[in-house]
Parts: C-alpha cells; structure tokens; sequence
DNA sequence: CATGAATGAGAATTCATTCAT
DNA sequence: AATGAATGAATTCTCATTCAT
C-alpha cells in the first residue's frame, strides 16, 4: 500500500468534501438549488477553491453524480443475500432499491436528472459515463433472473427486458411515493411491486418465505 | 357556430405560434432552452410581445405542458377501438401512447419534467394541475382493466395500481428509446412490453387477434 | 358664445376623462402608479387613444398636474370670505387650504411633486408653468397680509416673505399629517398652525371672532 | 485600535465608492437617475459588482439616504456652539442647517424624497427608519427651545410643535433656493427666516450679537 | 376616430468563471 | 493552496410609444 502524500490527502479531503456539500444541497433542495457560491459555503471553503479541485461546474455534477450512483449500487448490492435463492433475491434487491431511494433523496433525484440529461442529445456524450452505473444495475439484475431460469425457478423469458421493466417499475414507484402520491408505507408498495411481478418472472404465486418481500 | 372576429383570429395564432415555438424548443433542446428571448425569436416576434399572451414565464411553460398533456391524452384516447376486447384496448393504448411519445419528443419531456417538477415541494402547487392529466389518463387505463375483470378476460387484481405500473412501464420504454438505448423498432419494443403484461393480467398469454399489439 | 361642435365636445369629453382617470391613480396609488395603460384602462379607453389627446406622458402629467394646482387655487380662494377681516381672511384661508389637501390627496402629492420636478435643473423648464399657480397662491396671501398692514390690524412687515412661510407652514402640516404623524384631527392642527402665526402677524394675540380659525 | 486588514479597506473603500457614486447622481439629476448601471459606472465598477456590497437596489438606496441623513445632522450639531444662549443656538441651527442644504443637493433631495416614500402607504414600513433621524433633529430643535423657555429667554409655547414649523421653515427656504426663486444670497434668505421667527420665539426683537444670525 | 398589437430600450438580478494577491 | 473581488453575459419583466387597420 502506497502511503498518501500530504498533498494527495488534502486533495482528497477537499474533493469529497466538496462532492458531499453538492450532495447535501441536491437531498434538500433539487438540483437548481446548486450554485459554486452554495457549495462552498456547505463546504466551508470559496468558490474559487472548488475550481482547484474540478474543471467546472459540469465536472462537479458529474462526479457527484457517479459518487450518488456508485453509492446506491454499493448499497443494493450489500443487501443482496447470495444465499437466498432467485425470487428472494428479486425481493431483496427491490425493496432494498426502494429503501435506498427513499432514504437518499438525492440518489432518486439523480436517477431522474440523469434520464433528464441523456434525453438531449447535444448533451448527451457529456453525461453518457453515467449510464454505465445504469448498465451494472440492470446487468446485476439479468444475472438474478438468468440464475432464476437455470434453477427454473422463473419461466423463460427474455432476462435483459424483464430486469429492464422491474427496474422501471422499482423507479417509477419511488417517484409516486416522492411526488406524495403514495400514502401506505414503502414496505407495502414494495409488496405490491412484487406481487405483480410474480406471476411474470414465476409463473404462478411464488411461495413468500419469511424475509422475502418482507 | 359564431364567427371569429379579426381580432380573435390574430389572438389564437399568436397564442398558438408563441406555444409551438415553446414546444419545438423543449423537443430539441430540453426545458433549459426555452427563454423568453428564444421563445420570442422561435415565434417571430419580440420578447415584450410574449407578454400579451401570457402574464409570466411561468404561465407560457404551464400553458405549454397543458397544450402538450392534453393532447398526448387526446391523441392516445382517439386510437382506442370503443369495439375491442379489454386486451385489444390495452393493446391499442400501450401502442398508441408510445408511437406518440416517439413522434413528439416534447410529450415525452413534458411527462417527465412533470415529475421533476412535482417532486421540488416548495413548487408542487404552482404544477398540481398538471397532475390532473395523468390521473385522466391512469383512470382511463384502469377502466379498461375494470371492464376486463368484469369480463373475465383479466383476473382479478388491484386494477388502479396495475394501471399505475403499465403507464410506467410504457413510459420506460418510450424513456429508452428516447436515451438511444434500444435499436428495435418501435413496434417491436411494443411488442415485448405487451408480452412482458400479458401473464399479468390475463393469467395466461391472451389470443393474439390481428392488431392487437400488431 | 361659439356653439362647439361634435369635434370639440367630443376632445373636450375624452381629455376629462383622461385627466381624471390620472388624477385618480394618483390620489389612490401614486404617481409611480401612473402608465398609460393604467390611465386607458380607467377611462376606458386604449392607451393609443389617449395619444390623439395628449403628445406623450410628461404632457399628460402636465395637463393633470395644472388641472390639480388650479382646482385647489380655485377651491381655497372660494372659501374666502370676502366680507371678513385680515385675520378672519388667513384663517380661513389656512383652513380651507389644510382641509382641501387632507381631502384630496393627489392635490398634495402634486405640490410635493411639482416641488420635486422644479428641483431638477434640466427638468425645470419643462414643468415651469406649474410654478405659476403657486405664485398665485402666494400672491393672494401677499394681498390680504397687505390689506391687513394697511389696516393696522398687522403690523408691517415683508409680506411677500410671510407669505411663502405660511403657505411652508401649511404645506407642511398636510404633510406631516399624511404621513401619519399627526394624530389630532385636522382643525386641531390648523388651529396650532394659526396660534403660531398670530403673533407674528398681528404683533399680539389676535381677537378671535367666532368662525376665524373654528 | 485594531489595523484593518486589507481585505476590510477594500470593503469599506468600494462600499463608500458606491455610495458616494449614488449620492452623486441624486444630487445631479434626481433619484429616478439612480440605476444600478448608472451607480456602476460612477463608481468605476460593474452592475455585478454592486451587488457584493449591497443585497439590493433598496438596500442601496436605504444605505445612501440614511447616510445622507446622519450626515446632515452631524454637520448641523457640530455647528451649535454649547456655550451660546438659547436664541443664538436657534440662530446656529436655522443657518447652518440653511447651509448644510445649500452645499449638498443630496441633503436636500434626501428630505424631500423621504416624506415622498413615507407617503406611501404600502412602502412606509421599508423606509420608517429614515424617519427617526427627521425625529432626532426635531428633538434637538425642542431641547434648544426647552432650554429658552426654562430660562426665559423664550415665551412659553408648545416647543414640540415649534420644532416642527421651525424645521420646516428652514427646509423651505431651502428648497425656494434650489428651485432657483431666490435670488438673495443664502445669508440674507437665513436672517430673513429667523426675523420671522423672532417675535414667536422671544415674544420682541431679540438683542443680536455679533454671530448669530450673522 | 379609435384600436391594440407590436416594438425596443432599458431595468434589476443572478451566477459561472477568472485572476491578482 | 486558497481567497474572494470582480466580471460579464444571460434572464425576466416593464412600459412609453408607434402604426397598420
């Protein structure tokens, strides 16, 4: 292990710091909340100083970008029991993936902005990188359901559409819930989100064992 | 029938021009883009002119997602056969939103900066409207699947929640599209989410009937 | 007398009611209250109208603001009684003055204003007329102070001089009561205001007859 | 005594730079010339720039006009001599308050246009603080003709309401000179104001020395 | 005569970015 | 490395004035 210059920590210091402040302004207030002027001042530093550490602005909302969506990949993975057979593990990453959303509000708001940014095409080489967080989460996914049709567990299907279309179902149900067209508690529309699946992915009605789906 | 006056007539174009202006600048640039100055320009007209029409910003912006929320509803209710079978009509409908979703890029923007705007909270009021247009359009969804529950095409189900899903779903797909992640034809990707729905809500895969779901 | 033709009764109307449009906005809101589609709209008509009847806004001003001075030169002369003595004769002249400002309020937001305009060099010439009502208010003071040293009933003094100061002085008191400093009702103050002047003016305490200053 | 750091000599310097710059421009043409533009220029800086000093434009002008204020008031007390009789301090007062106006057209402006906003009803609350340097200079004129009245000098009056003509005396005689109606020199206009005010004060011609009231 | 649509010249304010210290 | 003063371009909105109809 290489120890970290003086330098190389402070860089790192400022760098996440900075990254953390943008996060913290995008949970609370959206992303037009975020001016360099805010930013600094989460981050206890000026404006000009963020400069030393990222290009631009563009930069800057990049990298928290990625950072929220790394993270939120990190954290659905991490709940993920490579134990539990194929259905569980649907159940756990869905409702950890709504856990997570609802939690961190920056990470739904980011899901949403980066559709948003990849929708213009002028812009859209700028942000392509983020799609690749977009990319291991379906394929994890894929993997669960391919897993699923081997054990015969799940139906065949077409495992690349079917995890795209659970992904979508998982997101647009946060966003209900964040538009506050949901009242029941997340643990129950999680439970409906599954129960509509089932009968895709199983065929008929999975048999629920405690821990799956709640 | 009464005649438009002069007046009227000058009064709805420029109404209409100023609208059509703001909406070819939200399907090519995205939300971002549309400032009075380029509203103004785009219309052939000057920025102060805009203010004849419309009290502020905000109301030309609200107009315009009216304009383009309603008539996305419009244009999806109108490709509906009164005479189909429940599963016909879901068909018709699936198809039909997102052929118009592909056809107008600023329907689909709109949709999705609905939500982006519906989940700052300081601003929820100023859009709620907006929201009227989705529940339009998720209570005609849930009609059908009522009418085919009744009719025991469907199984029985939670009919306003499989609503919400299928609208999320259908929008995902056209998201996809949009973003330049799917190279299939558009009545392909039709296809397979209709697939991917059928199980759901049938209980089993329905009779496919010419032109239904192509 | 010239028999008017439909023409000029026609201007004469329309400038009336222009003019009293303006003064109205300007005794309820103002004189920052006053654009030509405010004007228009409160007398009915467009504001291209009010163009074929006055060459542009200053003039508009102008014409309303010669119309206030004259009406309160017209409306304080009126209320003196020329049968009463000096002293009877500033009194009344004092009070109908105050009560004729406290009644209509664009009355002395224009004498404020009139002020304010003359204080502009470059303004000045333009608004010079108004200057003329004034001189002839305080040339009617000047008049009844001289009549009064004639009589002995004053005692001599520069009565051009004494009149500018009461006519400051009265000035002043509608205003510091418009501005909501003075809680006394309005004959309370003109009666302190009189008190002031007397011996000044008169050398002594002035006899007071019943009707001179209430 | 603290050093300032550079940083403070700069703030105070561009702060001052601004505000001489808005005082400039009221004293040459008025407050409707004051723009942030115009205030920029005169200062040598750009609109931006102002806003780091100043929240804005109101809080410009509030700064400029209550500096304005405390300025005049200030310069007036600085010029009463503490060991004068009563009546000579009334002579100091009355004169260099004459003077104070006369050198700073600002001053004057300031005054006239503080009871223009107070007559506002809707804006009052903003500009209320003006008002309590027009209240401190009036208690100081009341203090000077309490004194009088103690020692006799003066007949008993209602000080509080002298005070208040006195002062608007003064401001009046100041304000015919700046609207160009009078020609005598500035001293002459000031002793002509204070033989008026003699006989209301002192109940006689008061015995002048030498220094008061020139 | 009268309209009222259209203009265009500002006005205030915000903010990403630069740069001398 | 860090500052934060300064910039300047952009943006929303207002209003007196003009002019074709």
């Amino acid at each position: 292990m290489t120890a970290l210059t003086g330098k190389q920590v402070l860089r790192d210091f400022r760098t996440r710091s900075v990254l953390e402040s943008t996060r913290r302004i995008i949970a609370a207030q959206g992303f037009d909340a975020v001016t360099m002027e805010r930013v600094a001042a989460e981050a206890g530093i000026t404006k000009g100083c963020i400069y030393l550490y990222f290009r631009n602005k563009d930069h800057l909302i990049l990298a928290a970008l990625e950072e929220i969506a790394s993270e939120m990949i990190r954290e659905v993975e991490g709940r993920i029991d490579s134990k539990a057979g194929p259905w569980g593990k649907v159940c756990q990453l869905v409702i950890s993936q709504l856990e997570t959303m609802e939690r961190h509000k920056d990470v739904l708001r980011t899901i949403l902005l980066i559709r948003w940014l990849l929708n213009d095409p002028r812009e859209r080489k700028k942000w392509r990188r983020l799609l690749e967080y977009r990319q291991r989460h379906l394929k994890r996914i894929k993997a669960i359901l391919d897993e699923g049709v081997r054990q015969k567990a799940f139906r065949r299907m077409d495992t690349g559409v079917a995890a795209f279309y659970i992904n979508e179902l998982a997101i647009g149900t946060a966003q209900k819930r964040m538009m506050g067209l949901s009242h029941a508690p997340l643990e129950r529309d999680g439970r409906m989100l599954l129960r509509f699946l089932a009968p895709i992915l199983c065929g008929r009605m999975p048999i629920w064992k405690s821990g799956e789906g709640k």
